[in-house]
DNA sequence: GTCTATATTGCGATAGAC
DNA sequence: GTCTATCGCAATATAGAC
């Protein structure tokens, strides 16, 4: 945002604009008014709306590639998923928008999914499939355990969390404060079990 | 499906467009060439396109109420744990479309999140948190476990099952068979950990 | 690079015939 | 109840001035 080029500016309103609304429910005349520019500078930068969304997706579904760094990690495969755990609740606090994008583009995919989300997801479900499998082959897991299921019910867990907070907020707290008990948490239940 | 009055002709239509393409990604022109019906008829049943949608949202969500009779059962907290999750996959296997609304809500609401989305989700939740205290309460679970964090990890596991489908359906097998087996695995997750 | 003005298309809603 | 025809408006995209 410091940066004070257009294109950057736009990047950031349509971020929040799309986020908030989806791809088809904000127009590029309310979205360079907010941002105060041109509508033609939409065209100009991005080559038109759809473009500008690709942009966009590609900046938000970046910060996937972390998952490559755990990975390499020489931490034990608990280790790691705690790591993943943790990095999942900091993704999702520092890109406040991106599970938006994420369940929309799941549930709705654009012509983008296949080249932007899916292998972003893909990429990181695999490496977690991985760190189980290799807590299975070193007798840490035990070997009836699905790796493929057990993964989808981590990354589940993480992420309902956050893309539950609009119908849970009543009930249950959400704040910051609290995410290094949530990790502990999740590392319990699924340690310890109920 | 089978009554042929234009009403609920609309609805199934309508139903799956806009799950597939959101509120703002279908047009009522569209929607009603979809339904072999007139564009008039949706503002004369409906009162135009919001009201439909609506109309949709409310019968997508209208299964919820099933969680009520879950929680007057006279199993043990464990049985009706089990029966949650056996539930929510076959609520999610009947009603295809469900999750799409239930995930755009709940990241973009509409004017009737409050009204139709929160108060279902919020009763099921709230149940399934009871049914974890009283396990708490019997001793069956640990004192330590957060009645509220625990409900919404199962909620997100099993609904994740389903939300991910898209990016993993190369790598993991979402068929309806297998059900059963993931019932008994998540089950198993939760009542011993790794 | 950035703007205004405009071309063109498609939208939701409805009046009025049957 | 159902249709066709149309109104008024908002959408995206772009031509052309600066």
């Amino acid at each position: 945002m410091d940066k004070k080029d257009f294109r950057s500016t736009l990047i950031v309103t349509a971020t929040r604009l799309f986020a908030e609304r989806g791809l088809n429910g904000v127009s590029i005349r309310e979205l360079s008014t907010a941002a105060g520019v041109s509508i033609s500078m939409i065209s100009y930068y991005f080559d038109g709306k759809e473009g500008l969304y690709s942009s966009v997706l590609a900046e938000q579904f970046s910060c996937f590639e972390y998952m490559l760094s755990i990975k390499e990690r020489t931490a034990g495969p608990l280790d790691k998923i705690e790591e993943y755990i943790r990095w999942s609740i900091r993704r999702n606090r520092e890109h406040p928008f991106l599970l938006r994008y994420y369940t929309s583009e799941l549930t709705n995919p654009t012509r983008y999914f296949s080249v932007i989300v899916q292998p972003a997801l893909e990429t990181a479900l695999q490496i977690l499939i991985g760190i189980i499998k290799e807590g299975i082959d070193k007798k840490l897991f035990r070997e009836e355990l699905s790796p493929e299921d057990t993964a989808l019910a981590m990354a589940g867990m993480v992420n309902y969390y956050f893309l539950s907070t609009l119908a849970t907020q009543g009930f249950v707290n959400h704040s910051p404060e609290r995410d290094e008990e949530l990790i502990r948490h999740y590392m319990d239940i699924f340690t310890k079990g109920l």
